[in-house]
DNA sequence: GAACGCCTTGATACTACGTATCGATACCCA
DNA sequence: TGGGTATCGATACGTAGTATCAAGGCGTTC
């Protein structure tokens, strides 16, 4: 979970500002938990208007603050990302609970790009979703 | 591309039958090429009502005839499964032309396989996209 | 062939998601 | 102090997908 103080950093260093309504949905956010919908942060944040909660979060999503992941049904719930992984990571969803864990793997990220190779494509990036049950939900 | 007759076999097993809006549906599909929205495919089966065209997508996906990509701003278009490869694959998206192939790596899965053990998931299944630009939009 | 049940359909309404527009403010810097 | 840019909220708009419901189709069974 990245600082405020940090957050605020990376904001400015492209012209932008930690503005009040910014940090409700920051606040917001970190009060969800786990990970969120859109809806949930509008309805959490009923003084923000909804433009701007759209707005935030496409930009905290930009900054790599919160991540999409999307389910195994195509819909898209939202995460805070663990400061340390920030720049490159995949989740593990449970299908249970909706429970989603970052991971990353130095040898993944090697295979794929071996794999990438025989595509034919010039690769930029990538997403990874695992589905499965957690820990917990599966006792 | 599962042929009509295949499509009907399944259906049926299941207690489905293959309608005439179905096949409109369908045969919309195959017409508008390598990929396509749900909008669109809206758009070209007008005498259909949209409940059924959902419907009817949402079907062919629960029967692996179509597949959902998701794009790399999270929106999704959707693909005719290519017949041999309708089980299990996963796919590389041009962001410049938006063309999307399938692919399948037994050394991926399995080094998939690996990564998911150390998650303490019980995994059931996963995705996987890569972005980048195509052979021709490339050069 | 009639009755029945299930599948299917289209119209409609509804919810969610996300973007575009726009006039009004707030902030920064010269 | 004045201008320029960022930001905001309200609103409207477009797409995606689901829920409801009444009507029709089709196969099976009697
Ligand atoms: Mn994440
Ligand atoms: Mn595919
Ligand atoms: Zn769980
Ligand atoms: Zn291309």
């Amino acid at each position: 979970m990245t600082t405020a103080d940090t957050i605020e950093r990376t904001l400015s260093r492209r012209g932008y500002r930690l503005t009040s309504p910014r940090r409700t949905v920051l606040d917001t956010m970190r009060g969800l938990g786990n990970h969120f919908t859109a809806e949930e942060v509008q309805h959490a944040s009923p003084e923000v208007g909804r433009a701007t909660v759209f707005r935030t979060m496409k930009l905290m999503r930009e900054l790599g603050v919160i991540c999409q992941v999307v389910l195994d049904d195509g819909t898209a719930v939202y995460q805070l990302a663990d400061e340390d992984r920030a720049d490159h990571h995949h989740h593990v969803i449970c299908t249970e609970c909706g429970r989603v864990t970052e991971f990353a793997s130095d040898g993944l990220e090697g295979e794929l790009e071996r794999v990438a190779d025989e595509t034919g494509f010039e690769i930029d990036t990538h997403r990874l979703e695992l589905y499965g049950r957690c820990a917990s939900c599966n006792s």
